[in-house]
DNA sequence: ACCCAGGCGGGCG
DNA sequence: CGCCCGCATGGG
């Protein structure tokens, strides 16, 4: 248990790193009040809090973490380190683009652990933002170790949920995604370490993840991004199929791979920050 | 009541 | 291969 805090550089939009469809908001608790913002979340390892305060970032932990290794994670999650300019110079390439990166200038892609993406993505196929948030809550409650005296819980391990039957995780809400979970909870213990994705490419890397059930080309994309740091991974679900051919191919139904094909020469190097920020503006306006 | 949701695997042509 | 279909469940 302890303390610091950081001054972050750049733009930083806290709020719309965390409800922009991440993994953090599929659990972390947050709250917004006059100008600082505070959130906390759930790792493997023990529950982190912080609060934004203008350009400071507060942050406490309990668990297993020590000053350096809490602010490796924070700086992980958050992706403190990017070069947000930098970034924006290669994504800004019309004024869609422009329009989102104003609306949410500051949103950072989170990186996140493997395994909680993993099963955060499985939970999202086919399904809405809010049962997610309630599945991934649930799991974490009902199978994550409790932390003593803070009534808070770690995220469960694919050990822990191994443990659990296809019908308990069906009760807890993942519905037919159940027997994913499981496989996934099987396959991340016997067969894959996830761990050793990170000396992978992104290619090599994304096909090693589809061999878990559950995980097509679009989960296998989100946790090459939210967790593997390969930036160009491009995530393609309906909201960002159905911008990209209302603004791009004047509203032509284009296929998946030609969408990968376009965003890789539009982006190249970075279509992972481009989806986030064509998701979340096509999204927030409900663009249909 | 009815429709839809950050897709996926399986089956068929 | 590419296309099409069903899928658990609860929120809007």
């Amino acid at each position: 248990m302890g303390r610091d805090s950081l001054i972050i550089k750049g733009p930083f939009d806290i709020r719309n790193s965390i409800e922009s469809g991440q993994p953090l908001a599929f659990h972390a608790e947050y709250a917004h009040s006059g100008k600082s913002f505070a959130l906390s979340y759930a790792t493997s390892r023990g529950v982190m809090k912080a609060t934004l305060k203008g350009k400071r970032l507060e942050y406490s932990w309990q668990g297993d973490y020590n000053p350096g290794s809490a602010k490796e994670e924070i700086e992980r999650r958050f992706r403190i380190k990017d070069n947000m300019p930098s970034i924006y110079r290669k994504i800004c390439t019309d004024e869609f683009m422009r329009s989102a990166i104003s609306a949410y200038n500051g949103m950072r892609v989170t990186q996140n652990d493997p395994w909680e993406t993993t099963l955060c993505f499985i939970l999202s196929q086919f399904n809405n933002m809010k049962r997610i948030r309630g599945s991934v809550r649930m799991l974490i409650n009902t199978y994550g170790t409790g932390i003593e005296g803070s009534g808070k819980k770690l995220f469960p391990s694919a050990e822990q949920i191994k443990g659990a039957s296809i019908e308990e995780l069906m009760r807890h809400g993942a519905g037919f995604r159940a027997k994913y979970i499981k496989h996934a909870a099987d396959f991340c213990t016997e067969n894959l370490d996830l761990q050793s994705l990170y000396r992978k490419d992104y290619e090599d890397a994304k096909e090693a993840i589809m061999e878990i059930d559950g995980v097509g080309d679009k989960v296998a994309d989100c946790i090459m991004l939210f967790a593997y740091n390969k930036m160009e991974a491009f995530p393609i679900d309906t909201w960002v199929k159905r911008v990209l051919e209302t603004v791009y191919f004047n509203g032509k139904k284009k296929k998946i791979r030609e969408l990968h094909q376009f965003a890789s020469e539009r982006w190249p190097g970075m279509e992972g920050y481009a989806q986030q920020y064509l998701f979340w503006h096509a999204r927030s306006m409900k663009l249909r």
